[in-house]
RNA sequence: GGGCGGUUAGCUCAGAGGCAGAGUGUCGGUCUUACAAACCGGAGGUCACUGGUUCGAACCCAGUACCGCCCA
């Protein structure tokens, strides 16, 4: 008793706060997150794509981290001994924007300090910043295995990263080739082509003649890029162009290099596009640099790894940056009279996804991964369905990339990152790929050196689903865990992570990373776009965190989670859901207030009509919850969820046992207490913080709610029955509380309440006017087999029972007039409708036989409401 | 140019052949002993448009318009 009292102490509101600090703790103290290997339980694994380094946590991490979440904490609690594997990976690119801009601000460059140096003080900042994330997602609650924690550069996987690159190599998989790649002059590294973003740029096109020597005449080429002319090595035109047919076999005077260039012929040329001749620059453009090869023309690099012209551009633009130069050459075509016209132009032109800078075409050395024998498997087992994405039509976005898929670009000239482990003999040049760095060049003896470059960042991710399990060495935890059976993550990440995962899970493990890819939405704002810095419009986890609570974020989250669709997201919402976790801990309150001794066991047989009731609804919400889980829709479980609470537990569960409680009936309480509980266990998935401090204040529960078991649905306590007779009683309340308001008549005035329906009515009734009296304001109820003719009733319909309140004073029935008018029109409406439909002879012939029977019926009871409402405004105009 | 998605209450969105829904906002009333972060009640809709299939279409099919995204 007095452990009871204690445990009643609730404030009146839910301070998020001091709550989530201490469960979070208690979890990652008690080591509940820590999957067991060995275990009889059956597994349910995942590992996320791994959150950069560099990345603090926003709303769409936070919603990537909340969905599965809710399933792994649904699954641990039906009993499964899951595994959620934490960890960021290196992120090459954003180490080095972080590190190089401090040292900028010193004056310094990595250049200037050194390779070794540089990686010296990139630990020591990861090692200081990079948890951020790793902390801000113990915030989120998320069940997270920290024991099991990876970095993709840790050692470890750095070994499996080396092992994957050698044995590709050594398969013929990967291999070094001088290729036209993007580059990225500000991050001074190449990127892979997914690496690049499109946009749509208002830019000019420019045309210029290219005289052809000993003549008036020439060529007139457009371009987009005039700064490129420099390297032309060629003018193309179309075979078929009868325009050119003159200039076939010619040479024309490429202008200020003043250098003579052929005139091919070649049926790639659009004839449409600009004057139909274009100029050919293959060592800077990607269409130029396949014509290049099939025509064999010289590659003249212009422009440098850093955006500035070479010495090849001449001595007059060397060393300019690329757009400078633009200018000049433009002016300098001018001058020479050759500048024929300009005309605005939008095209599309590729972005470093980092930094945005404009990519620029570089000729160079690169190491790539032949990527269609892998791609081919990779494409088997999504069409197998041995993979499945969620929602199903991201399956066709999948293969449309890996039907077209091109060679991956994996070097990066960076140094934060895997270190190529290709050597290179300084004498002989021999080139040798290996796990360990050799000693001497395995050929002539001579000294060795190591590839500058580092490994696409991407490259480790795709080995995060086993690498991090251990492989290659055969571990436990590989044995047990992988393949694991979700991933989720954002659409836009399927082609940097999730394709390259299953073609290496496949290529490795000889079997597929995991079995579900679920694709959540982007997080939006209101207006829908994306948040962004620059817009201003980014709406922060951890200040919403701070402001509604953990539990209110993720409810808002989960419920705005409709797979495939984008998320617009508002701060009123999650006040809204703030309020719903203070509703769930003042209902709380009033179990703990309304408890005189712990917890017995439920009478099955004694139980009254709202407990039956009760029970039954949430028997069907365990049904739905588990079906709507099942499926990923999060949306659909929280309204389920979030209705059952409020309007269902709350409003009617609660006010209709009030009466019971206070005549001390201890099954209802028994009942009362066992349905929260249930509850709780239910909402944990979604509001963990809150469910757990509420569970551990009721009577008799364990250790962590975490570790309790999802409730069972369990048949026996469906009760239609029981469900009618309070919608019954349901009706009558709400019919009563309607006329009241509509009459203006306050809570305290009490009334007297007829109820038609004779014997039946007051079966169902009687047993429960006491809770009717309280949620109505009702004094004394009278059961009649119809109303009797007295004056002054106010009427009304529950269902098809009339009800009548007779009072003392007078009432403006003009108001009750026209109440009733509407609801007549309302039913006269329906019954044209449905009248319609049954006349029609097609209707009864060919529609189902239960949806006529439904039809009839319905039908019937409309007639019955008519009259009854007829009668009533006719008893009015009596009173008029 | 190719592909994907969207258009339903003021706003944000569910619903996928058989009664048009939720949250929020709004209007009216209530501090009724769990909760004013609350309670009770109300109003609010040509389900983008045009045609087709069907006994019956917001829903299926075809087309149109507009919006968004991805890929070239």
């Amino acid at each position: 008793m007095s452990e009871l009292k204690e445990k009643n102490l609730l404030e009146k509101t839910y301070d998020p706060g001091p709550v989530e600090a201490r469960w979070s703790k208690f979890w990652l103290d008690e080591k509940l997150f820590v999957a067991e290997v060995k275990s009889k339980k059956p597994k349910f694994s995942i590992v996320l794509p791994p959150p950069n380094v560099t990345g603090v946590l926003h709303m769409g991490h936070a919603l990537c981290f909340t969905l599965p979440d809710i399933i792994v904490r649904w699954k641990k609690m039906q009993g499964y001994n899951t595994m959620w594997l934490p960890g960021t990976d290196h992120a090459s690119i954003a180490v080095h924007n972080v590190i190089e801009q401090s040292l900028a601000e010193k004056g310094l460059t990595r250049e200037k300090i050194g390779r070794e140096e540089f990686l010296r003080i990139a630990w020591e900042w990861k090692k200081k910043y990079g948890g951020v994330i790793t902390k801000q997602l113990k915030r989120l609650g998320c069940s997270l295995d920290w024991s099991r924690e990876r970095f993709t550069m840790d050692e470890g996987f750095s070994r499996a990263v080396k092992y994957v690159f050698v044995s590709l190599y050594r398969e013929g998989l990967i291999y070094r080739d001088y290729y036209l790649v993007n580059r990225c002059p500000r991050c001074q590294t190449v990127l892979s082509d997914i690496e690049i973003e499109h946009q749509e740029v208002k830019g000019k096109l420019w045309y210029i003649k290219y005289p052809l020597p000993g003549t008036e005449d020439g060529i007139v080429v457009a371009t987009t890029r005039p700064e490129t002319m420099l390297g032309d090595t060629a003018v193309a035109v179309h075979p078929d162009d009868e325009r050119y047919f003159r200039f076939h076999g010619q040479k024309v005077l490429l202008p200020i290099q003043n250098r003579l260039i052929p005139v091919i012929t070649d049926e790639r040329v659009e004839k449409e596009f600009g004057t139909g001749a274009v100029k050919v620059t293959p060592a800077h453009d990607p269409v130029d640099f396949e014509l290049g090869k099939k025509h064999n023309l010289e590659q003249i690099i212009v422009i440098d790894g850093q955006g500035k012209m070479t010495e090849a551009a001449g001595e007059e633009f060397k060393g300019l940056d690329r757009f400078a130069c633009r200018t000049k050459v433009v002016e300098k075509l001018k001058e020479l009279g050759l500048l024929v016209k300009v005309e605005d132009y939008t095209h599309s032109v590729g972005h470093c996804y980092r930094c945005k800078t404009v990519i620029e075409p570089h000729l160079s050395w690169q190491w790539f991964v032949k990527i269609e024998p892998l791609a081919r498997e990779a494409i088997k087992a999504v069409e197998e369905k041995k993979i499945i994405f969620i929602p199903e039509n991201w399956t066709k976005t999948y293969f449309e990339w890996m039907y077209k898929i091109h060679d991956w670009c994996i070097s990066r000239q960076l140094w934060w990152g895997h270190r190529i482990p290709a050597y290179y003999c300084q004498n002989c040049h021999h080139l040798m790929v290996e796990m360990e760095e050799p000693k001497s060049c395995e050929k002539c003896g001579g000294p060795v050196v190591q590839d500058e470059d580092v490994l696409d960042t991407w490259f480790s991710s795709a080995l995060w689903p086993f690498a991090t399990l251990g492989w290659p060495e055969e571990t436990e935890d590989l044995k047990v865990f992988y393949p694991t059976d979700l991933m989720a993550t954002g659409f836009d990440i399927i082609f940097f992570w999730v394709a390259r995962m299953i073609m290496m899970g496949l290529k490795f493990m000889g079997d597929i990373p995991f079995k579900e890819v679920f694709i959540n939405g982007l997080v939006r704002d209101l207006k829908k776009r994306k948040m962004s810095k620059s817009e201003g419009n980014i709406i922060d986890p951890l200040e919403m965190i701070e402001k509604y609570g953990t539990d209110a974020l993720r409810f808002t989250l989960a419920s705005l989670a409709v797979p495939g669709m984008d998320i617009a997201l508002s701060e009123e919402r999650m006040a809204g859901y703030r309020a719903f976790a203070n509703k769930i801990w003042n209902a709380s309150r009033f179990v703990l207030m309304n408890l005189s001794e712990t917890a017995g066991e439920i009478d099955q047989k004694t139980l009254t009509l709202p407990n039956r009731w009760i029970r039954s609804r949430l028997t069907k919400v365990i049904q739905q919850l588990n079906a709507s889980l099942k499926e990923y829709k999060f949306y659909e479980s929280a309204e389920t969820i979030y209705h059952f609470i409020w309007h269902e537990f709350c409003d009617w569960y609660i006010e209709f046992i009030k009466p019971e409680l206070k005549a001390g009936n201890k099954n209802t309480q028994v009942v009362m207490v066992d349905t929260l509980e249930k509850i709780l266990r239910l909402l944990h998935p979604f509001m963990p913080f809150i469910t757990e401090e509420i569970w551990h204040h009721l009577p008799g529960t364990g250790k962590s709610l975490l570790t309790a078991t999802w409730p069972e649905a369990e048949n026996s306590w469906l009760d239609p029955e029981a469900e009618q007779t309070m919608k019954f009683l349901q009706e009558i309340i709400s019919e009563i509380r309607t006329i009241r308001a509509e009459n203006r008549l306050p809570v305290k005035e009490k009334v007297n309440l007829w109820i038609t329906g004779g014997q039946d009515s007051q079966k169902m009734a009687e047993p429960y006017q006491e809770a009717i009296k309280l949620l109505a304001g009702v004094e004394n109820i009278e059961y009649v087999d119809q109303l009797p003719a007295k004056e002054k009733w106010l009427k009304g319909l529950a269902g098809t029972i009339e009800v009548g309140l007779q009072l003392a004073r007078s009432i403006d029935f003009r108001q009750e007039k026209e109440r009733l008018g509407k609801e007549l029109s309302k039913v006269k409406e329906d019954i044209n409708l449905l009248e319609a439909r049954l006349n029609n002879p097609e209707f009864l012939k060919k529609a189902p036989q239960p949806v006529v029977n439904e039809h009839q019926q319905r039908l019937a009871e409309l007639k019955l409401k008519k009259d009854r409402l007829e009668k009533s405004l006719e008893d009015i105009e009596k009173n008029l």
